[in-house]
DNA sequence: ATAGGCGCCTGCTGGC
DNA sequence: TGCCAGCAGGCGCCTA
């Protein structure tokens, strides 16, 4: 195991690979370690930190973590369950002790002696930390916000109703968390290239076979950004010092203008559902063929 | 049901 | 050189 971890002060945007490889990483740093005090910045963050929630977690062991959509699930003793998102720029990190505090570190959590630290940095506090008492809890905040199943686990059917049934544009039913949990932005751009559609395209209009192109295109493209540790656009993320990688992979993100990897027709760059949006305009079609 | 807009928040960039 | 508008966007909320 590498014995820094450093953080960085740019930013990242997490989705579901970010998210993941965090998780991945701070799980041998973390599981088995013991929460001994906890410090939370006076700013808050989008969930505001409970100071009752410091006695509660002090004294109990990280259990497991896992991840969930973009959520990053830490499991304590008792079915006690420490929920975090990364919002724009949150990044989760275990460091020594002895490690300078970086500015907008707004969570620090001593691990057994208080050797080492947790710590929840977010510059633009998009973020949020939030605990719950059990598993229950947990389960019934996440099923209040309509969160969807995780890409892998979609079905071909659950993806044809769910856009068969909705005039949304896709770019649209990508970001939506209720219907797939994890894409954001990017990986909604370089799925929709994968799968050769058009970005704004009423999901209803597809054909059944569109649309599962679609649906494996995501799993694809999410699936190879997770071997590339994820996408580091200004920075990385996550414990281990590493950088992701995916970024050198991108092929309509953040590259307007640029010609498409296909067929060198320059990428354009529209605004849809309130997001920046990367799309070839000859690979992607804006009608269906 | 859905689109669109706003607010949250900071740091960076480009134009004048 | 300095200032400031614009932009980045996940999410929750509001209105039309």
């Amino acid at each position: 195991m590498p014995s820094t971890s450093e953080e960085k002060t740019e930013e990242n945007v997490p989705e579901l690979p970010e998210v993941e490889t965090v998780v991945r990483e701070l799980r041998p740093r973390l599981v088995g370690r013991r929460i001994t005090r906890v410090e939370a910045s006076a700013l808050p963050l989008r969930q505001p930190w409970s100071s009752a929630w410091n006695r509660a977690v002090t004294g109990r062991r990280v259990r497991e973590l896992s991840r969930r959509g973009k959520w990053i699930i830490i499991q304590l003793d008792r079915a006690m369950h420490l929920v975090i998102h990364l919002g724009m720029t949150g990044q989760l990190t275990v460091v020594a002790a002895r490690t300078p505090r970086l500015p907008h570190t707004h969570l620090v959590f001593d691990l057994d002696r208080g050797t080492r630290q947790l710590r929840f940095r977010d510059v633009r506090r998009f973020g949020s930390a939030t605990l719950y008492p059990n598993a229950a809890e947990l389960a019934h905040s996440f099923d209040e916000s309509g969160l969807g199943p995780e890409p892998f686990a979609v079905s071909s059917k659950y993806w044809c109703d769910r856009l068969g049934t909705t005039k949304r544009c896709l770019k649209a039913i990508l970001l939506d968390q209720r219907v797939v949990a994890g894409v954001g932005n990017i990986y909604a751009d370089e799925s929709l290239f994968e799968a050769e559609l058009h970005p704004a395209r009423l999901a209803s209009d597809l054909a059944d076979l569109e649309a599962d192109r679609l649906r494996v295109a995501v799993k694809s493209v999410l699936r190879q950004a997770i071997e590339q540790r994820g996408s580091s656009i200004r920075n990385y993320v996550g414990g281990s010092g590493l950088k992701g990688r995916y970024q050198d992979e991108f092929r309509v993100y953040g590259r307007a203008g640029d010609p498409c990897p296909c067929c060198r027709t320059p990428i354009a760059r529209i605004r849809l559902a309130g997001r920046s949006t990367h799309y070839c305009p000859k690979c992607q079609r804006s009608s269906s063929k």
